[in-house]
DNA sequence: GTGGTCTAGACCACT
DNA sequence: GTGGTCTAGACCACC
């Protein structure tokens, strides 16, 4: 995996994992890597692969075990949640982001469509 | 103005400045206020006002002419284009960041509408 | 039984059965389960249920013989002196802490009255 | 400072802290030490400093701005509330405790004016 | 074997 | 000078 060098890699890390899961790449309940498979499967360094999982913990999106390891979070409801929550703001940010460069609703609405159109859908 | 701890200072003053220019707010030839205005005006250290205008520079939005001021970029047409570049930046991001968390083309295109309803649009 | 993570399993399962045994709910020079029993009945792995015993054993709580099982200890004077000390320990650390942020011994005696009068007693 | 090493450092240092601000020896909005002057104060590493800080950031306590410093939360209404809070948690668990080992209200209440008087108070 | 903590020291971005 | 990030490597407690 390439890392953009301007933004921190336990971020970058974080990212991919969560997209794994929304895209139900990672089952709920699922055991995630040790820290230090984690560390050798992107290649950093032990530490940071263990701040990747306290943040991650932090958001909701695992819980560690003492001893046993880290696990993605059990009730599948909660990773559809997040799922929609994701989108909600991803959509909600993209529409405000427009129209404070002036483009009104149906200007936006077509430059999504061109945008899915042009990628082949 | 508040702002993102997270986030460079001078990285979101540039992004509230490019605002006012896409959305008409700020004329294109117009002579932007000195580094010690814009610090009060924005609440930032003169040092980090200076970045400010260093940066915007080297992003083409504006020229400094040593001795009578920063001015924005004079060619009405610039910024149109800087316009579509960001939309389609945006557009483009906000379509791939849907699709990598499982949302299918019509998905996406269906989350723009509802939120673009719910405003009132 | 729900664990906090933070704290080690065997300790949380150490006071429970404390308090079962100050409360009388276990009584001096009973039989406690097996070491087996104890894993299953606190959803716990056996070698943790082991190290429970052990620790008991050291603090004075219970005394192991072989091929007999573990037993808790038998005087029952054993018991009411655990629980004096246990109470002087727990009062002593509460009315330190509240001085140390700034309790007055007065503001601190009324403060366990209203809790004590608010659950009804 | 002397450390228990059986817990975390940076827990035992935040504690330390919280005390200095609850009991009204570090005021609301004050810049605490750089955490390299952090790091020299208690005894620890630069990297453990920033810890603290860290998680004393997402306690609520402070607020971190790049190249500026660490600040104690301004509100000072918000230090006098977390003072309560404390007060509550420590009497709710003391009071609990006292209960779970057989403890009855006065008796509780008793145990409190004890220590109390014994203290010189 | 697993995560948790700590030290040591480096480099970078920001103010 | 300030905090943020990262690497390297060590030791410990827990399961």
């Amino acid at each position: 995996m390439q890392y953009d060098s301007r933004i921190p890699i336990y971020l970058q890390v974080i990212d991919h994992i969560r997209k794994r899961l929304l895209q139900g790449g990672i089952q709920p309940g699922e055991k995630l890597p040790s820290t230090r498979a984690l560390a050798l499967e992107y290649g950093v360094n032990p530490n940071t692969a263990a701040r990747i999982y306290d943040e991650m913990e932090a958001m909701g999106l695992c819980r560690t075990q003492r001893g046993l390891g880290t696990f993605v979070t059990g009730d599948p409801g909660a990773i559809e949640r997040i799922r929609r929550e994701t989108a909600a703001r991803l959509t909600g940010d993209y529409v405000r982001e427009m129209s404070e460069i002036g483009f009104a609703p149906r200007q936006t609405e077509e430059a999504v469509k061109e945008v899915l159109t042009s990628c082949g859908y």
